[in-house]
DNA sequence: TTGTATGCGTTATCAC
DNA sequence: GTGATAACGCATACAA
């Protein structure tokens, strides 16, 4: 290729990516040969010779079955933008708190790394530390282990409870993850106990279902608490699809919906709110975990010093404005809420 | 790291790639003193002598809003499970034929590609051709320019369609994707309207909508349809969101859902079947092409020949026995279908 | 079994 | 503005 062109490698090297530095008559040599061979530089010399690979990995269990492709897509455009390409490792749940994951990454030469979470084995850190290996916890709120990008799990609590609470509610029920071996299920359903004692409210053990997130979970979960017949007027859901399954659940036992038992939802899609117009739904910044973190990791890597990591809003949507006695909302409701992003009814930010 | 085990370089890397090439003594040095040095090995270095990097790229557009991650996870877990590590590219929409993508991705060193769909831009053959670079397309039948893993949209189409006829359906409707500018929507239309001729059905003008993929989309698309009041007996969805959303749509609007108008689908998932349990659908392999490109790209970089690309099974769910005239089938399936993976009442499959 | 030497393709440093 | 040359860290052929 240095010979087709006539000149030497480093000639071509410069012609390449330092445009500035060379004569246009070369450059333009260099390139037609190089549009003729159909080069394309080898990366693995590159990033041996710069120490740098200009990609970001990022570790993110339970892949396929969650919301977490729309932060993964948000990460990768946010990365992409600034010339950095996603290495993506999404690994079954058993094996991702083995650090040989963290050790493959490392050895494709990664820049960068996203992790899902703060509870990392504690030679996660070790070894990133001790590469020096910027990285960014993602969908999380603190760590004494490195920067965090993600919302407020009690504020996000705090808002729905508190809207419930004004509605009258005094008695509900919570369809949630798995608390055990899921960290972010745990922290909303911390932030749900803390919220509701705070509002002198009960959480009804007999209507709280711990399970899997999903369609079918939340519909045999809701058909579970209806059984047991628990003393609630309001039954929060965990996510999105627990609720579209509960209220599916509702509908099945031919109960009546909005008189007897109210639905509010932590939501990341929106088609819950579709099925029961007044769902009460809390929207998270899914994607914009991603964004953010990587807009992060590429300030940590161009040597800037990334803002403090603040804690992204959640927007309550409110799409029920009485209390309980209040007739069955969808006559009222009969559109699509939330189109166009802006909140039907009402809304607020819950860290404003 | 080699003059701390006291050995020569040469000895570290057979050490630690040879470990049958060593005595057993020497190994253990180089290993203990790997693990106090937390070494590990550069990629970069081992692909640039060893000319390949043990890692798979994806091209893999619009990403977030789709079944695709359920794909690309299949993907990864076939790579992963083989040692490959995947590198994946989401570009937007209108990004995503641009050859600097695949430029960059063969920068990266990737051993081999897996695109999204058979309608490439010309120059993306040509450059993987020159390269020698692996590569199969995924959710796509059949191309001239290489192997392809994917269902047969055609077959998916009359299995539903085969059914809808013995239900009695003479009109029927469909809420699709845009064809336009998606390769997938543009088969799965195509079929039906195959296999609609074929029956002597009618695909009806005004009960057919090109829309987004999406919950919102398909709840539109059925207001719209139910304005225009076309004479149709039934309305085949694109996926599964559509369907859900058209259901509600009719809830909505207060039809008599099983008697005045049947639902049919195509299924990533499942929940739209819960929300009408008499809703037929099409479960469509997802995971299945993931796996299996991962897997066909495994042995063509192991120099083995894959077998011959064949397409994938899809399943037909009926939830529906009987015709036009049944009364609500709700009544007869209070239970969730499709438990454990086992079709309700009946299932055949496309290809036997 | 182990050490030595060379090459992988690129960039950076230094001459010119 | 350009050419020569030395890294970059690993694998391997060859020698010992």
């Amino acid at each position: 290729m240095a010979n087709l062109a006539g000149v030497s490698t480093g000639t071509v090297s410069r012609a390449l990516s330092r445009p500035g530095m060379i004569s246009d008559a070369t450059r333009m040599r260099v390139l037609a040969a190089a549009d003729r061979l159909g080069y394309v530089a080898n990366g693995s010399a590159r990033a041996l010779a710069l120490r740098r690979t200009l990609t970001v990995g990022a570790i993110v269990p339970r892949y396929g079955s969650s919301s977490f492709p729309t932060m993964v897509q948000g990460l990768e455009s946010a990365l992409a933008a600034e010339g950095y390409t996603l290495l993506l490792s999404a690994p079954a749940h058993e094996a991702a708190r083995e650090p040989a994951i963290l050790r493959t990454l490392l050895e494709r030469g990664v820049d960068a790394v996203a992790l899902l979470g703060a509870e990392q084995p504690p030679q996660t850190f070790a070894i990133l530390s001790a590469h020096r290996i910027p990285f960014v916890m993602m969908w999380a709120l603190h760590s004494r282990d490195g920067d965090c990008i993600g919302f407020d799990e009690s504020a996000a609590a705090a808002c729905v409870i508190d809207h419930l609470s004004s509605l009258g509610h005094r008695s509900i029920g919570f369809i949630g993850g798995h608390t055990a071996d899921n960290e972010r299920a745990r922290n909303r359903y911390r932030g749900i106990v803390e919220a509701v004692a705070r509002r002198g409210m009960s959480l009804c053990k007999g209507a709280s279902v711990e399970t899997d997130y999903g369609f079918r979970q939340g519909f045999e979960a809701m058909q579970q608490i209806l059984r047991a017949g628990a003393p609630v007027s309001a039954i929060l859901c965990g996510n999105d699809y627990l609720a579209a399954g509960a209220l599916s659940a509702l509908d099945r036992a031919r109960i009546e919906v909005p008189r007897q038992l109210s639905i509010a939802s932590f939501n990341d899609n929106e088609f819950a709110a579709y099925l029961h117009p007044p769902l009460t739904t809390v929207r998270l910044p899914i994607s914009g975990i991603g964004q953010q973190a990587g807009r992060h990791l590429i300030a940590r890597l161009r040597g800037r010093q990334p803002p403090a990591p603040a804690p992204l809003p959640v927007t309550l949507i409110v799409r029920e404005s009485t209390g309980l006695a209040a007739g069955p909302a969808s006559a009222r409701t009969s559109t699509p809420p939330a189109r166009r992003g802006a909140p039907k009814r009402g809304s607020r930010n819950a860290d404003a």
